[in-house]
DNA sequence: CTGAGACTGTCAACGGTTTGACAGTTGGCG
DNA sequence: CGCCAACTGTCAAACCGTTGACAGTCTCAG
């Protein structure tokens, strides 16, 4: 069991920075917990405090405004951290975490991934460099928001999820789950106009789709496409 | 000089979790650099890593495309920090940085403010909290966009910008250099657009403008406007 | 293998924003 | 004190995405 946690811990790119003895520290005090398809995993506003490795599956994470309508924010594969209260302990949670499929959590209390940086001070630069990174994703997507016209968002935004679900850096075709309602919650727009702007990115042969599903049968064309049309 | 530099590095929050001395030791290898308005500070794509403070005076962050069409992501006040690459050194700066007003930066290499806090690991934790709601800010626009309204957007948009400029806690108006352009531009709308919201928000008393200035008069006001239309 | 639920394609009407154009206003600089 | 450049107010037309509605298709659990 210990062993299974360690794997997933050493998946996970935020945790790279930490010699392998750190991980066998805090392995025994995270706790799996396995998911089911749309179960919610986190609501907004939470206060506790968590470091949350996908172990399997995926996760979305997002919120849901009174009038329930929702945003989704991005969609997470095995290895990825969340939780926004990590670093700034006693702040509730900014988001919500949502199972997408059928899979499992690492999680590790936040007190004790911040003692075991505090004991493994060598690890903070990468941690640093992490956080930093994900800042420059959020930024590059309000960036896109402001400055791209439709099909321009939400080709970016499925070349940024075809990256996350390659396999391997190199070519070749990436499919991945992801119905017309949930990219529409992503960008906010609806349904319907989404389906004009992935009709016309289809035409050009740049992705292809079925019930559910999202093909990109090479990253480079679509982005290739992307960067022409607005230098 | 250097007791000037050390004022102004005070007065930083994100050097805050750093102890008097530390500061005295990088005082001395910072830069300080006067600047006026309109003046271009860095270019996207720069790769040089440096944390820059401000001094005095305002700074606009943004970046612009291809078509000339421009993004105005933030505008930042005397106190603040940026410098998306001090900590993931050798990535090229995503945005760019322009004088909003007369002023001054003053600037850490990156290196060394590295070093120093490889020096005084404790304020490491201090650190990625910065960061952290940095992060959090950054989300909260990209939510913003996709689930509220255009007066809505612009609404907290002007509200966040306030609250940058209020000299104190408290209650009080609060005004601000900001044509209408700058707003469309940070909004990615278009000044036209801009003038239409902004007529409503005032005929509510929730703003007033005049030629290249806003002015909010209660800012609690225009907070229970914004959480009244969208919980 | 079959039925129910989830997902999808499509259409017309509607509405809000942009586009483009122009005159009016303000503030700073010489 | 007066001019110029920057900023602003306003309008109609065009455009694009949403709204709302409904029938068709697919998938998976039983």
């Amino acid at each position: 069991m210990v062993d299974h946690v360690l794997e997933v811990l050493k998946s996970c790119s935020l945790l790279s920075g930490l010699p392998e003895e750190a991980l066998r520290e805090v392995a025994p005090l995270a706790r799996v917990r396995p998911f089911r398809a749309n179960e919610v995993l986190y609501q907004r506003g939470e206060v506790q405090s968590a470091l949350s490795v996908v172990g399997a599956g995926n996760v979305r994470i997002g919120s849901t405004n009174a009038e329930g309508r929702e945003i989704m924010l991005t969609l997470f594969e095995p290895g990825a951290w969340f939780g926004d209260t990590v670093f700034s302990p006693g702040m509730p949670r900014v988001f919500g975490a949502t199972a997408h499929t059928d899979g499992e959590l690492v999680e590790v209390p936040g007190q004790d991934y911040r003692a075991l940086l505090a004991r493994y001070p060598e690890a903070y630069p990468r941690t640093l460099d992490m956080l930093s990174r994900r800042l420059w994703s959020a930024i590059s997507i309000i960036e896109d928001n402001a400055l791209r016209d439709m099909p321009g968002r939400v080709g970016r935004r499925l070349l940024f999820l075809a990256h996350m679900h390659a396999p391997q850096r190199g070519p070749g075709p990436v499919t991945f789950k992801l119905t017309r309602e949930h990219i529409a919650n992503m960008m906010g727009m609806t349904r319907q106009g989404v389906h004009g702007v992935l009709k016309t990115l289809e035409q050009r042969g740049l992705i292809r789709f079925s019930y559910g599903r999202i093909t990109v049968p090479e990253l480079d064309a679509l982005k290739a496409y992307l960067d022409e049309r607005t230098g």
